[in-house]
DNA sequence: GTCTATAAACGGATAGAC
DNA sequence: GTCTATCCGTTTATAGAC
């Protein structure tokens, strides 16, 4: 899956243009990070003179927030919006981390520029992406409340125990790659089980 | 905890004054990122200029490499060789996660720059570090072979249930403050009963 | 649209005075 | 030990030709 415009640019021909280099500077922020990547490197990788670069992008921050926003936009449109109409807690939160799992993946650059490279925005922009994160991880915790409730949870607080899945689901980019030994598929249900499966109650 | 000279040093108003520097170095290195942050923001937060404090190091690189030499040190003492002793892997596992739990919420900085910033540094020394790492991860998930064999494990692959362990306690110091409503002591008993917890087999 | 050229600031690092 | 001054490469970003 691959970043995708979210105003309708002038032309065709720009479009692809600007997609183009979204694509290659997320690839190259991912590998490098953002502070270590220069725009006359991301300029040769497709095909232009920063001057030509420049054409495109406002400024370096803005290529950032592009890929951030994007990345966040896919979070919530592929996991977080389906999720919140689940009424059953054991079934939301299998369906959050199995399609957050999945989307993590899947190879997509931006999903993990979403993770470590927010400090990097101006205050305005981080302002609004860690609002938005932040409802999410209300959302999961929310879920693990009623969990609760329903008496189907372990005896774990929480909040620790939010934040440990978010670690454990983040952390797969870090080691996961789609040319090793295990599919995807295989690490998405495994992490599913780990991770949801460890915090249910019942006999394992 | 602060960071402490692994060598002799000349004089010790010299040793105390590189302490003093490599500690706020992984200060700012923590909360702003190795590439983000100048020698001289570094330089003026110990009261020196740049070119004093190229009197006490020797290149940014280096620094980086004694900051994250040091937290592998002290991975490896508190963590790794106190529990290589111990032949029961559940006791065994208890006493690595409890462990790494309490290093990453004690508040020292240079713990957090070993999981953050090893690819900034010289291949030669990103190589030694990136070695012991993986050391260390064989050694988690060996211990959770073991459990498997005593047939305390969970029905799951001991290589994604390792990482998602390392997820989970690696997260840590991105969400815990010390000034927040939880306890360290709280927050790494939480953590072990999570993460250990939700590993083992037998009713909950 | 894409280029060459360049501005203006900042980076790591060093020379040499004191 | 610590400073001032400076070297020199790189950075983001822009001006203006084509």
């Amino acid at each position: 899956m691959k970043l995708k415009a979210t105003k309708k640019p002038p032309t065709a021909t720009e479009c692809d243009r600007t997609i183009d280099i979204y694509n290659k500077a997320a690839e190259i922020f991912q590998e490098q990070g953002f502070h270590a990547t220069s725009m006359s490197s991301i300029a040769s990788a497709v095909d232009l003179t920063k001057a030509g670069l420049y054409y495109y992008v406002e400024s370096k921050e803005d290529l950032l927030y592009a890929i951030i926003n994007f990345a966040m936009e896919r979070l919530e449109t592929l996991v977080i919006e389906p999720s919140r109409t689940i009424t059953d807690p054991h079934k939301r939160l299998l369906s959050i981390v199995t399609r957050h799992a999945q989307l993590l993946t899947e190879g997509n650059k931006a999903i993990t520029i979403l993770t470590d490279e927010v400090d990097a925005l101006k205050p305005k922009h981080r302002k609004q992406i860690l609002d938005r994160k932040r409802a999410y991880f209300e959302l999961v915790r929310g879920t693990l409340d009623a969990l609760r409730v329903d008496g189907r949870l372990r005896d774990v607080n929480t909040t620790v125990a939010a934040f440990s899945l978010f670690g454990a689901l983040l952390w797969l980019p870090r080691w996961f790659r789609g040319d090793g030994p295990l599919t995807s598929e295989q690490v998405v249900e495994q992490t599913v089980g780990v991770v949801v499966g460890g915090l249910l109650k019942g006999k394992k």
